[in-house]
Parts: structure tokens; sequence; C-alpha cells
DNA sequence: TTGACAACCCGTACATCGTACATCTAACGT
DNA sequence: ACGTTAGATGTACGATGTACGGGTTGTCAA
């Protein structure tokens, strides 16, 4: 990575989706979504820091700086991959009507694909303008409309609840990392686990609690309890009125 | 980053929490604490890739490899940040017997530290077992002493307003470091997307609102508007301190 | 048919990274 | 006095992202 770079000269936004992709004409043998499939592909194997530029190309039969004439940065391949995630996600498309089971259905969709691509949230990228988050955030919206909210009310609970959910795959996502670079099987890891705490009681219960707690932290039954907390505190704020106030 | 290491023949689980900090006898001239502070100090100012172990060594005046001594690698040293991190938070210590409002103080100075250090969520770390993080969650817990819950409940709650947390922080970090990636200023920036947010109302008016709610995503009115979600929602659950409002 | 120009691809080069390893120095136990 | 060890360093290796310049192929005007 050779220095910073002042990075644009001209002041330019230089977003990947304000770029049309390079018109298709003859000769190419990549393309912007091979190029991302592939990397998605190395990063659920072999974990996000697997997926390099010349990886990528090997993989695909090409040279080592070939996909810089498709994207222009790593950064963004981030954002494609993210975007292509993202659409992966699956939607009631249309909403059923009841804003509360589609929402849920949203969590747990994406909760089930954060966790396919684990490493989701450790690309520091916030999905941004792709079609297929824009296609997300447009169905999460409508889940929404029969609610008769103003525009900014609507923004702020889908927001809610993607920064829970973004929470929860953080977790997850760190606690398989620790698993993995301990360099032993989930069920080595596990019992060993275990045995610290059995290990720390005798000394220390404290820390032994602690232990148990964190231990138990990634999982079906806390992920639904908070999700519960939020759609119940939503639909609270919704009775009272129309723009609820903070205590 | 020389090949993936098998990082544990022995199969031991090796947290740096669980090996003591060598003895200091006489010479040394570094310390675990110095090493941490000067990488956050880093992180703060140039973002996490600058964090470098060279750099941290010659910002304390030391060889390029003697950090090695007191960490046994660079994930060692993101634990550390990470505890360090945590124990910045202020904390009602000892809680006010008001769950609530404690854990309103707890959630509001969480995200203030979070936001000081904004490169924390790409640690892909789970705060761990540290020391400060342990008083962390230990405080936590107390918050919720008095609604008499039995640690399973308490645990999933705290969760829950930890992930929002963590979600909240990540987005606010990918926000920034998107801005800091385009090379503007922040006046410049929030221009500039005001100008693409005009320009593609013209042609795409289902854009220009996606783009305007993304816009407002980060910021003090969702964050406080969330975090009454979570804790209104905790509150229905446990039938505790009842929401008087007949709607 | 020819030539110019663009689109596309790749090899080389550079600065930088994490860290394994061998080695040096100075304090310590005996 | 002397070996042992804690602490610090230098060198080296295999990677990485990407700037750059030159190659190769297709398209289109003349």
């Amino acid at each position: 990575m050779p220095g910073p770079d002042q990075h644009n000269p001209r002041g330019e936004a230089d977003l990947i989706w304000l770029r049309p992709e390079r018109v298709r004409r003859e000769r190419p043998s990549l393309s912007r979504d091979e190029i991302t499939r592939t990397a998605i592909d190395l990063a659920d194997r072999d974990g996000l820091e697997a997926v390099s530029i010349r990886r990528i190309a090997a993989a695909l039969g090409a040279g080592a700086n070939s996909l810089y004439w498709y994207i222009s940065s790593k950064d963004d391949l981030y954002e494609l991959m993210a975007d292509e995630v993202i659409g992966e996600i699956a939607l009631p498309d249309p909403p059923s009507g009841d804003w509360r089971a589609d929402l849920r259905a949203i969590a747990h969709n994406t909760q089930e694909t954060f966790s396919r691509h684990r490493w989701f949230v450790l690309l520091g990228i916030q999905p941004g303008l792709g079609p297929k988050t824009r296609r997300y955030g447009q169905v999460a919206m409508a889940c929404l409309d029969n609610l008769h909210l103003d525009l900014n009310t609507k923004i702020n609970m889908l927001a809610a609840l993607n920064n829970y959910l973004f929470g929860f795959a953080h977790r997850e996502t760190a606690w398989a990392d620790l698993q993995k670079r301990t360099g032993l099987t989930e069920q080595q890891w596990n019992d060993r686990l275990r045995g610290m705490i059995d290990h720390a009681a005798h000394q220390d219960t404290e820390l032994a609690e602690h232990m148990t707690a964190r231990l138990q932290l990634p999982g079906e039954e806390p992920f639904e309890f908070g999700l519960t907390c939020l759609l119940e505190g939503i639909a609270a704020l919704t009775n009272r009125s129309p723009t609820p106030r903070p205590s």
C-alpha cells in the first residue's frame, strides 16, 4: 500500500455505483459479476483475509492486474461484494400487510444470509447505493406502508432493526474468528471453554460467570429475544403518538 | 503474512488474558500498556490501517520487532486495544437503581466512546475476557439487579443492547470511512451528496429518496429512537416497570 | 485496405506488511 | 565467575495493493 494518496485530485465523489460498468464489446473475458462472485466464494471458503486481487485473478485464470480494468480499487470490490450479499436476502415481496411478521421474516433472512457470509460485517462498508441494497430498502419500507407513518419515523425504525442485525452478526463473526484463530475445531473449542470455565470457577467465580455469559451469546435464542424486544418497542412507540419523543 | 499456520500445535487455547504479563525486571523499556496506548493513538489519528507493528515500534523509539516480546501477534494487540477502549466508557457505578436510566446512560457513553474510536468495530474482535471488559459486563449486570430476573434473561437483554450499539457504531464508522475515501472534507462531502440527490431526483425519484434516507442515518435522533425502542421493548417483556400508557 | 484509436490485458516494480528466526546485550541466580 | 535467561534488534521471506507502461486485439473512419 504505497502511501495514502490524495485519491481525488478533482474532488469528484467517485462511488462505483455512479460509474457505469464498462460496456461489453467482444473481447472481455471478465465482468464485475464474475469478479464479485469469485471474491465471495473465496471469502466464504477461506475468510476475508484470503481475498486478494491476485488470488481472484488466479481463480479466474486472468493476469494479476487485469481486474483493475473493472474495479478501481479493492474498496470498490468490497462494495460490490456487499451489494451482492444483500441481494441474497430473501424478501417478502410483496409484503403480507402484517408489518411485524414481515420485519421478522426480513430479520431472520438477513441473519441467515449474514451467517453464510460471516465476513460481511468486517468489510467496514455500509451497504451503499447498489441496486440490490436499494431493493432491500424499498421492500423494507413497503412493509411499513399501511402504518401510515412519516418517512422519517419509518427510516428510524428500519435503521434500528438493521443496527441490531449488524451488531448480532458482528458478534457471531467475532466468535467464529476467535475459535478459528485458536486452530481448534468447534468441538474442541467448546470443550476447552467449558474446561476453562470450570477451572476458573474454583478461583474466580465472577470470571467464570462472565465467561458463561459470553459463551451463550451467539445462537438462536438471544437473537430471538433481542428481535422481539425491538419489534415490541417499535409497536409501543407507534401506538403512542405520531412523533414519539424519547423520555 | 506467510501462510495460515496451524497456529496451535499443542492445542492450547492461547488467549492473551490467560497469560500473565511478563514480569518487569529492570531493563524493560516497553510494556503492554504503552504499546496499546500508542496503537490507539495511531488508529485515532490515521485510521486502523495505519496501525502496523513497525509504526508502533517507531513511535516508541524501539526496534521493529521488539513488540513481539510483549504480544504474540497482531491479533493480541487488537484484543488489548479493544479492552482499553471498553475501559474508557464511563459507567454508573454503583447503579442508581433505575435500570432504564442506567442502561440509557451506559448506551450513551458507549456510543460516545465508540465514536471517539471509530475503528473499534472494525477490529473484528469480540471484546473478550479482558479486565476492563469484565468490569463493563459486571456493572451492566448490576443495573438489572433489582429486577430479579434469571441470569439468562439478563444476559439476553444486555446482549440485545450491545448488539444495537455495535450496529449503530458500525454504521457511523462506515459512513465516515466512505467520506474519507472520497478525500473530501465533511462539508464538501455533504454538499456533494445533496447535489447528487438533487440531480438524481430528476431522473430517479426512488433513488433520491433512498439516498435521502441513508444520508440521515447516523446522528443523534436515530440513535435515540432505536435505543428507546429497545428499552421500551425490554420493559414490555419483563412487565416490570410497566409503561403507564393506554394508547 | 489501411491506419488510428480505444478497450482490454498483463508483467514489472515498489513500498509495505506480519512475523519467523538467529543473534546480540545486559541483568540475574548460583 | 559464569552460565542462563529476559529483553531488544536485524535480517529475511512471502505476501499484499496498486501505479505504470507497454502489449494485444477489436472497431470504425477514411
